[in-house]
DNA sequence: TTGACTATTGCAACTTAATTGCAATAAAGG
DNA sequence: CCTTTATTGCAATTAAGTTGCAATAGTCAA
């Protein structure tokens, strides 16, 4: 399930991740490739991709799935490593922050992994 | 828009939300009350008690929307003081976390909110 | 380079969460 | 009890994401 082919879509895609080094959600994407490729095949090479430990991905506070490269840390790592992703409320654009949070004990629970979620300004918006 | 009549349907989904103390997914509570009430009512009614401030609402891992008890803190308070919304994978329940989360600063970034999204088990699936 | 194997793609149809418009109904206050 | 208008139900719609399948195209071994 996890063999990639380097088809001219999947190089497509990952040329896009090269050039904007954010976090894309997937229906962005869609409408970026809508002339290039069909909307299941953005779905499926970014699955395959998260498989294979390329992109990985999470679901932001409006229920809708973003994209950004490098591995799911926050998965594999203890939880503690997991990065927080950010989205500027200003100019909409979403980005891994490079920070680590801590996450307390919590008696009687164990925690197998973390999502943080972030919103507030960018460094280019905080003017 | 937040003017909250006590109708029927109204106390039915309140004393759900008292009964279980945990956070419920939207279509948990269309389909438990797929008998009593239409589901466009029950997503209105969730609207308008967290509007009033008697709910709170997150997205899960799954790009659902859950509902808890409780106004949302993170929003008027201090983001230091939001707290992690916890899914047991064992059970599937849902809840608020009593804890805190500390966000590291990060500079040029101003945050305004966060959320915070933890899996793995609760103290009844522990064992 | 060629051929075969099978991963990948496109298309169309489908599923599911959530939203909207509107006429009918029912709280709340006087 | 009556009036006002928030609320509800219903049907239709939007939007994200999924699935099945036949056709296409990487990849590798010969």
């Amino acid at each position: 399930m996890s063999i990639i082919r380097k088809t001219k879509t999947v190089k497509l895609v990952l040329q896009e991740f090269d050039k904007i080094n954010k976090a894309i959600s997937v229906i962005d994407l869609v409408e970026k490739f809508s002339k290039k490729m069909d909307k299941t095949t953005v779905y499926r090479i970014l699955d395959r991709l998260e498989d294979s430990g390329e992109l990985h991905s999470f679901v932001d506070q409006e229920g809708l799935k973003r994209y950004a490269r490098g591995g799911v840390n926050s998965k594999i790592d203890n939880v503690l490593k997991s990065h927080p992703h950010f989205l500027c409320e200003d100019c909409g654009t979403s980005s891994c922050l490079p920070v680590s949070i801590q996450i307390p004990d919590i008696p009687n629970y164990s925690i197998k992994s973390a999502e943080h979620f972030l919103v507030g300004r960018c460094e280019n918006c905080i003017s």
